[in-house]
DNA sequence: CGTGCGACTGAAAAGGCTTGCAGAATGATC
DNA sequence: GATCATTCTGCAAGCCTTTTCAGTCGCACG
């Protein structure tokens, strides 16, 4: 059915050997017949059996990618950052999605492991020890997650959840939470021992950690009621899916934002900027993270590793919208509704 | 380095050829040898080598999932779907993004076609006689289009569009405006129809297409100024994503939705309930969706194609949210700002 | 005890490709 | 014209499985 190396050298009147080192290894072959050979080939659609090649090769030109949930817009940005990088060094990438369930993290592993160079893992869910299991079964790189001796590219979580603080501190905020997200989310944790350290800066602040929630529109709004029970005056959510529910369950309890409480989100996925008021949060350059991981993963694969193992963390970006605002100074009841002005600030995107 | 079927006859005292048999076809083998066979197979951890059996069986155990866009969250939604029921069936996915853009299709195709059993294709941008061609190089499963001959899996676009149309009708409104999406898309042609279609439904109606404009936010954002221009009381958007830029810029010019104007999208992303007011939109079953056409791909790879090769549009609903009112008696000027009494309705997900 | 049968098992080919090695051809040198 | 160095090119092995085909073995039956 299809054609193989073996119709193109018939056609062409050459070995079979002939065509691979043609098609692979211009410089070891006759210029005149490479021309040819290379002519027939495109001529009769001719396309290597990658299958066959990595069987000989043992190497597959295949990469994995690892993500908790596709619907989650922030790990669609970084699978199309893995892609587009993977495609351009002329892989192609294996993609799972495992549910926010460390068991089938553990499932995609064994099942890819065969049958790529490599995997990208990102924001994995399961235990240290199993990671590290998985990084023995074949080449890993993690994606926000810091594991010794395990190569991973991160970004600054701590100094972004302390940029927002900052910002909610200089409103004149003194009463904040933080609603977590899932106890088996690496940078939540991080987020919550920074979170906690913050009350060493500067005294006179009460932080109060709520949760876990789940880390959806459907957990936010879950956070919602909890963060109004809990007497803030401003809440920095695990992610913005989060934040964003939770500004719509402040609505319908009939709280204002930022006017009655101040909400920021992390990530600034776009759901971000469609929402309003605007998500005051912290940008994560998710795509060139994405593409990072890549090469990293490549260096390794091709062994070409010279670089140390771990990316520096890549730096973030606290970027303020509308959705935070200066402490109320009576706070605590549902204000009466109003209709701030109108900002006339451009919408990003 | 990895352990391969000829280990595990060497330590299970056994050839190569039981083994195989052992784990493939058990009741081929003697019960006790399969056992001892299962046992040191398992103990020593072998993964048989998919791309050495593919050489052989001629089938990859993979499939390729191709989209125009990750980021988009419905296809997102989608991929979940294929996902999850591809790794029942015990098929990997190797998933393609476009970036829009018919000649990374082609390439997506090409590339993937020697790797896999048959790919899905997702609102496919590319040409009729492209996408047949496609078709030929491999089994080939249409999302969201349709093409004489070509299997595929679409929903009910037209009613979808006409309820919607309905709907605002019944509100009262007389001008309204269709903000078309991109000119490759197959269900942006086939609404553009149905939306002209309908002025034969009832008289007095004067509809106005707007467009074409990209199917994100940005594109809502820039369909905004153009549905002021028009003077219409209502629109539908090609997409949820272009129906909330189109509130976003809508409420910066001054105008209240759905007091001023209605507006509603199609798709149900979850974005459309995270935004305030809440979408008026309509929905599919997205996941469903990218589930069925899994399904419809393994019936004709597996050679088991009782049924047509067209899945029945699926049905969709409309689901009428706040994005949409009773059409203004006066219309046209920015009305000065106001805010709505709160729904209580319950937001979903 | 000889024959035949059934149940298992093993040898070997095949699948498409890369690559080390040897052979052929070409050209240059003496 | 013969020799030798250079390119090129072809042969064949090998990658890991599956699967056909033939063979072994034990056992029942005549």
């Amino acid at each position: 059915m299809a054609v193989t190396i073996r119709d193109v050298a018939k056609a062409a009147g050459v070995s079979i050997s002939t065509v691979s080192r043609a098609l692979a290894a211009p410089d070891k072959v006759n210029e005149a017949t490479r021309l040819r050979v290379q002519t027939t080939a495109d001529a009769m659609g001719y396309r290597p059996n990658r299958a066959a090649r990595g069987l000989i090769t043992g190497r597959t030109g295949n990469i994995g990618l690892i993500v908790p949930d596709l619907e989650n817009p922030f790990f669609g940005s970084v699978s199309k950052g893995v892609q587009s990088r993977a495609r351009e060094a002329g892989y192609a990438v294996f993609v799972a999605d495992t549910d926010e369930t460390p068991a089938m993290e553990a499932e995609a592993v064994r099942s890819l492991a065969t049958q790529v160079d490599g995997i990208v893992m990102c924001s994995a869910r399961s235990s240290d020890d199993a990671v590290r299991r998985f990084a023995g079964e074949v080449p890993l790189v993690l994606i926000n997650r810091r594991l010794e001796r395990i190569p991973s590219v991160t970004f600054d979580n701590g100094g972004g959840l302390r940029a927002v603080l900052r910002h909610l501190v200089a409103l004149g905020h003194r009463r904040i939470a933080y609603a977590a997200g899932p106890v088996t989310s690496w940078s939540n944790s991080e987020r919550s021992q920074v979170f906690a350290a913050f009350g060493h800066e500067s005294s006179d602040l009460e932080l109060v950690e709520l949760g876990n929630f789940a880390p959806y529109f459907s957990g936010g709004i879950e956070a919602g009621d909890v963060v109004i029970a809990s007497g803030v005056t401003a809440v920095v959510a695990f992610n913005d899916l989060m934040a964003v529910g939770l500004v719509d369950r402040l609505r319908q309890r009939g709280y204002s934002v930022p006017d009655d409480i101040s909400v920021a989100g992390i990530d600034n996925v776009p759901v971000a900027t469609h929402v309003w008021p605007h998500l005051t949060t912290v940008d994560f350059p998710r795509i060139a993270i994405g593409r990072a991981s890549v090469d990293m993963l490549l260096d390794i694969v091709l062994g070409r590793t010279e670089h140390s193992h771990r990316v520096p963390d890549v730096a973030v970006e606290l970027v303020i919208r509308q959705s935070t605002g200066v402490a109320p100074t009576t706070a605590r009841a549902p204000s009466p509704h109003h209709t701030r002005t109108q900002p006339t600030t451009a919408s990003r995107q």
